[in-house]
RNA sequence: GCAGGUGUAGCUCAGUUGGUUAGAGCGCCGGUCUGUGGCACCGGAGGUCGGUGGUUCGAGCCCACCCACCUGUACCA
C-alpha cells in the first residue's frame, strides 16, 4: 500500500456549484422581489423540510434495480425510504393533506427552496436547483387559474423582464385529454402512449412539427436526414390520429386559436369542458387587461409533467440573446404551472382542487445576467487594518480601532494572516476595501493614523508607470488624528457610496 | 443508456522517430525588523502526464481494457 495520494480531490459532484458574492446578492434580491409581489397578491410563506417520506412524493418507491432513478433517496434506519424532494408542489400537497382540518380554504401559500434531480446535467441543467413557488389549493373556479397567470406575469416585470420581453403561455389539459381519447387513447391502459404523445408535443420548439409528427408515429432517429444516432420509438399513431394531434397543437393561439379549437374537440366531453375553460381564462384576463400579448392562449403549452389535470401555464422568454459564439441562448421556460386536481386527493381520498405555479430561480436569473439586468455590484469589502508592528500591546491598539468602527455600523476588520505590508495591501484590494487604516511607530508617536482611500488611489496610481515614483506617491493617502478615525472613514464610504459627478475624471 | 469527442500544473497549451531530472505563458503564494494595491524585478509552491495492464533495455508518446469529463440524444415518475 503506497501511503501517497491518500488525498481526497476537492471536488464538487457534477451538476451542483458553488455560489458567491455578486450571484448571491443578485438572488437574494430576486427572491425579494418575487415574494413582494407573492405577498402582494395575498399568498402567505410556508416552508417544508428537503426530505419527505418517498411515497409522499410519487408512485414510486425505489427498488433494487433503480434506487434512485430520478430522486435522491435513501433508507431511514426504520427501514423507510426518505428521498430529497424535486419539485415544491409534492411536499406542499403533503402539507395540505396532514394539516387539512386546520388550514383555511382556499388555501393560498407560496414557498422558495431548493429541490433535487438524480439525472444527468447540462448547461443551465442542475442537479440542485432552486425554486419559488405559489399556489391556491381548494379553489376549483379557473379565477384561480386566470390570477395565477396575472401574477406570472406581474412577477416577471418586478424582477426586471421588460414587457414584451417575455409571455405566460395558456393552455389546458383537458382539451388534449378530449383528443386522445377521440383516437382511441383515453383509459388507464393507455397512460403510456398518453405520456409518450405528451412528451413529444413538448418537444415542438426543439424539433419542429415534422420531428413531433414522426416521433408521434413510428419513432424518430437522432439525424433524421442520415437516420443515424439515436432513434426515439414514437406513440405508433395512425395518420389519421397524428392529424388529429397536430391540428390540435397547430390550432393557432389567441380567441382564433380558440375558435379551432372548438372543431378539434368535437363532441367530446372532456375536450368540450377544456376549452369552456379556456374561453373562462380568456375573458378573465381581457377584462383584466393582460390580453395585451402578456397572457395568451396557445394549444402547443403541454407540459412534461403526469398529474396536471386542467389549466396548464409556461412563461418564456421572448427576447434573443446571443453567446460569445454568436449564436442565440434559448432560455426555455423560465416557469411553469397548471392545475393538479388530483394531487391532494392521493392523502385523503376527497377531491381537493389546486392550482399553482414555480419560477426557476436560478434560470431566471442567467437569463437576467445575460439581460444585463443583474446587479453584478460586488459588495464593498471590509475597511483593513494594516498589522504593522506584530507587538501584543500594538496589536490590541489595532483590534480597538476595528471595533471602533464596528462600532459606528462599518464593517471593518483587522488583517488577520501572517504576511507583510505588501501582501496586506493585496489583501485588501482582493477584498475590494474601500480604505486601509496603517499606524506604524511614528503614526502612533505622533497620535495619528495614515489612511488611504483604495478606490482613489487606484485611480490615481494608473496615471504612474514608473515604479520608484508609484511607491513614493501614496495616492489618496493622508494623516488623521487618532480620534478621527471614524470620521475620516465615514467620509471616503459616503463618497464611494454617492455616485460620482466624473469631476475627477 | 446510445453516438461522437477530449484527457500533460489552478487555466491555456508545448513536449521531436520511444531516450537522462516533463516545460512555457498566464494565474497563485511570498520578498530580511517604517513598509504601499497596478507595472517591473527576485524567489517559491504546484504534475506518480486520467487509471490499470501490456510491448520495450527504456513509455507522456505504441497496444488493450477501464474511468472521468465535454457535446448531442434519450430518460426525467
Amino acid at each position: 500500500m503506497s501511503t501517497q495520494s491518500n488525498k481526497p480531490k476537492a471536488r464538487l459532484p457534477r451538476g451542483l456549484v458553488d455560489r458567491h458574492g455578486a450571484e448571491l446578492t443578485a438572488t437574494r434580491a430576486m427572491l425579494d422581489k418575487i415574494r413582494a409581489v407573492y405577498e402582494l397578491y395575498g399568498f402567505d410563506a410556508l416552508e417544508t423540510p428537503a426530505i419527505e417520506y418517498t411515497d409522499a412524493l410519487g408512485k414510486f418507491l425505489p427498488d433494487q434495480d433503480r434506487p434512485n432513478e430520478g430522486v435522491f433517496s435513501f433508507q431511514d434506519d426504520d427501514e423507510q425510504w426518505l428521498s430529497l424532494r424535486y419539485d415544491l408542489t409534492a411536499p406542499l400537497a403533503r402539507h395540505v393533506a396532514e394539516h387539512f382540518d386546520a388550514l383555511p380554504k382556499p388555501f393560498r401559500s407560496y414557498r422558495a427552496g431548493f429541490v433535487f434531480r438524480n439525472e444527468k446535467p447540462g448547461p443551465g441543467r442542475f442537479r440542485q436547483f432552486m425554486q419559488f413557488d405559489a399556489d391556491t389549493v381548494g379553489a376549483p373556479s379557473v379565477s384561480a387559474d386566470a390570477e395565477i397567470c396575472m401574477m406570472a406575469a406581474d412577477t416577471l416585470e418586478a424582477v426586471g423582464i421588460a414587457r414584451g420581453d417575455y409571455v405566460i403561455k395558456v393552455n389546458n389539459r383537458k382539451v388534449l385529454d378530449g383528443v386522445l381519447e377521440a383516437i382511441g387513447l383515453g383509459g388507464e391502459e393507455n397512460v403510456g402512449r398518453r405520456l409518450t404523445v405528451l412528451r413529444a408535443i413538448d418537444k415542438l420548439d426543439k424539433i419542429g412539427v415534422d420531428g413531433v409528427r414522426d416521433l408521434l408515429g413510428a419513432g424518430r432517429w437522432e439525424n433524421p436526414e442520415a437516420k443515424s444516432g439515436d432513434f426515439t420509438k414514437g406513440a405508433g399513431l395512425e395518420g389519421g390520429a397524428i392529424d388529429k394531434v397536430l391540428a390540435f397543437v397547430n390550432a393557432g393561439t389567441g380567441v382564433e386559436g380558440l375558435a379551432r379549437l372548438v372543431d378539434v374537440v368535437g363532441e367530446n366531453a372532456a375536450g368540450r369542458a377544456g376549452v369552456e375553460e379556456l374561453q373562462l381564462i380568456a375573458a378573465l384576463i381581457t377584462a383584466a387587461g393582460y390580453d395585451d400579448g402578456r397572457i395568451l392562449i396557445d394549444p402547443s403549452v403541454v407540459r412534461g409533467l403526469e398529474y396536471y389535470t386542467g389549466p396548464v401555464y409556461e412563461a418564456e422568454l421572448t427576447f434573443q440573446v446571443k453567446d460569445e459564439n454568436g449564436r442565440p441562448v434559448r432560455f426555455g421556460s423560465v416557469a411553469g404551472g397548471g392545475r393538479y386536481d388530483g394531487l391532494v386527493a392521493r392523502f385523503r381520498g376527497e377531491a381537493v382542487p389546486a392550482t399553482g405555479f414555480s419560477i426557476g430561480v436560478s434560470r431566471l436569473l442567467h437569463a437576467l445576467a445575460h439581460l444585463g439586468k443583474m446587479d453584478a455590484e460586488p459588495e464593498i469589502g471590509p475597511v483593513v487594518v494594516l498589522v504593522m508592528d506584530k507587538q501584543p500591546e500594538r496589536i490590541a491598539d489595532y483590534m480597538k480601532m476595528v471595533s471602533d468602527l464596528r462600532a459606528n455600523g462599518i464593517r471593518a476588520e483587522m488583517y488577520l494572516g501572517g504576511a507583510g505590508m505588501k501582501a496586506q495591501m493585496k489583501y485588501a484590494d482582493k477584498r475590494n476595501a474601500p480604505a486601509v487604516i496603517i499606524q506604524g511607530s511614528n503614526e502612533k508617536d505622533a497620535g495619528e493614523v495614515q489612511v488611504k482611500d483604495l478606490v482613489e488611489g487606484k485611480k490615481i496610481a494608473a496615471g504612474i508607470t514608473d515604479n520608484a515614483e508609484y511607491r513614493a506617491a501614496r495616492p489618496a493617502q493622508f494623516a488623521v488624528k487618532e480620534g478621527e478615525l471614524v470620521d475620516a472613514i465615514r467620509g471616503i464610504l459616503e463618497r464611494r457610496a454617492a455616485p460620482t459627478l466624473g469631476l475627477a475624471d
